[in-house]
DNA sequence: AAAACATTGTTATCCATTTCACATAAAACT
DNA sequence: AGTTTTATGTGAAATGGATAACAATGTTTT
């Protein structure tokens, strides 16, 4: 039985959040209100596609007038459950593990990680940016102690796998993968896949085949 | 006049070069020939979406047979621009910055990061995985010398917009970006978002609302 | 060499998402 | 109070992408 609410299309359920930061933004601003053609140049998603988002939420707005900053705002708190703090795991204090631990994530979100695991005898044990960093042989046991459902990946790639079966056992709902592996899971998790390199690659090509807007020729 | 290919959905261009990655693996580990079903099962998309994505760029494969590993690799190789290297900059050399300068993107891509940037003083001049860092000020100066024209952004957000200005002044064409901001680009450049927060909190809300297949319960 | 099999390439269909365009209604102005 | 302006919410159309399904065709087996 999870929290039922309505189901709106994937499309928008991952720009609420972008939505939620710019709206915080305004209201630090001081600003009261706000129209889907203000909004859509800060976060570049086009009017139409704002003002139907929030549609699925019902009438959110006034005509003529535009949105109650504050109600938007804490509107999109509860929708976006910024009231609870979500804890997650981070798996893998690396490189990027470590970056993504000095991150603070509650800057801006309620999501915290707020337990790490690593193999490396250096770390387990240590501590940083106030969390600590256990041995993956008590991963189970941490992860059920603290009521975990979501992990962040940063292990090497060849490690992904089987660290992810056992996510999977532990009650992990949600991953967010950093790794370059393509993982396999039970229909009841979600992998969120953040390729770092796949991203600078396909950049690479939409600038050399898609030839950015060149300036149309004028042919005399 | 950018190298007149055909212009293939931007969805397919996302997957080559997830496409490129796993035929490597396959021919690291000896495979002749592949089928779009195996390929599917590797990378976690529709093998009719793989044939329709292969089908853009002719008939790649051999009907009863499959896709040759070695033909298909050294196509995509080509498709790809994996012959020639591509160098990319670094502006911001922070927790995020450094995890990605120690990474090495060459092991698997043809993409460098060649040279980095930064504003503190006890970055500046000493090099990072055989990366230098050079002062902001010195940013245009170095791009053109060494003709650079893709950057990875990780500098704090508010500096975000103002060194993309300077960064569409001194030609660079694709920006890869990992400041919560969202950039205002002339029509002639490309940007690539990667908000890890937007993507972490919007698979809470998958997890939350989307009941991720809870196992259907069986009425007794 | 024939029969059985495997797998592509593609057509037709489906689905999700974006965008247009405008009736509607509230707000601002005179 | 009436008029004009503004901006929402949404039907309808357009776009973009994913998938089912299968004829075509080459491969493998016997
Ligand atoms: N660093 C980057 O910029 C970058 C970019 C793209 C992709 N990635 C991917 O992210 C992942 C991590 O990259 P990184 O640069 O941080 O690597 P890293 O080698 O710096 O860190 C890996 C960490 O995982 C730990 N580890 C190793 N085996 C483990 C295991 N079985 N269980 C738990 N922990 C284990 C190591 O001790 C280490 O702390 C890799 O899969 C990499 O391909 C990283
Ligand atoms: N670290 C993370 O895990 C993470 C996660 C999500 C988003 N981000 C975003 O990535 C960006 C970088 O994050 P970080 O954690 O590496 O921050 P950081 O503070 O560790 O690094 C920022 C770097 O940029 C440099 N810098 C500051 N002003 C500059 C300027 N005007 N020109 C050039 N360089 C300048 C700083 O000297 C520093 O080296 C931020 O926008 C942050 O919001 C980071």
């Amino acid at each position: 039985m999870s929290s039922e609410t309505l189901k709106i299309p994937q499309a928008t359920a991952k720009r609420l959040p972008l939505y939620y930061r710019f709206l915080k933004n305004l209201h630090s601003a001081g600003k009261l209100r706000v129209s889907s053609a203000e909004l859509s140049e800060a976060v570049k998603v086009d009017s139409a596609t704002i003002r139907r988002d929030f549609s699925y939420f019902g009438a959110l707005g006034k005509k003529g007038y535009g949105y109650n900053v504050d109600y938007l705002l804490s509107f999109f708190r509860k929708t976006l459950d910024q009231d609870e703090l979500t804890k997650v795991a981070l798996v893998g204090v690396g490189n990027l593990g470590t970056a993504l631990l000095n991150y603070n994530f509650l800057k801006n979100n309620n999501t915290k990680i707020s337990v790490a695991f690593d193999i490396d005898e250096a770390k387990i044990g240590s501590t940083m940016s106030g969390v600590t960093i256990y041995h993956m042989d008590d991963m189970e046991k941490v992860l059920e102690e603290l009521g975990i459902s979501i992990a962040i990946l940063t292990v090497p790639a060849p490690y992904a796998q089987s660290i992810t079966d056992r996510l999977a056992k532990a009650n992990v709902k949600g991953i967010l993968n950093f790794t370059p592996a393509r993982l396999t899971v039970p229909a009841t998790m979600r992998v969120h896949h953040i390729d770092l390199a796949v991203e600078l690659q396909s950049l690479v090509y939409f600038l050399k085949h898609y030839g950015v807007n060149e300036v149309e020729e004028i042919e005399e």
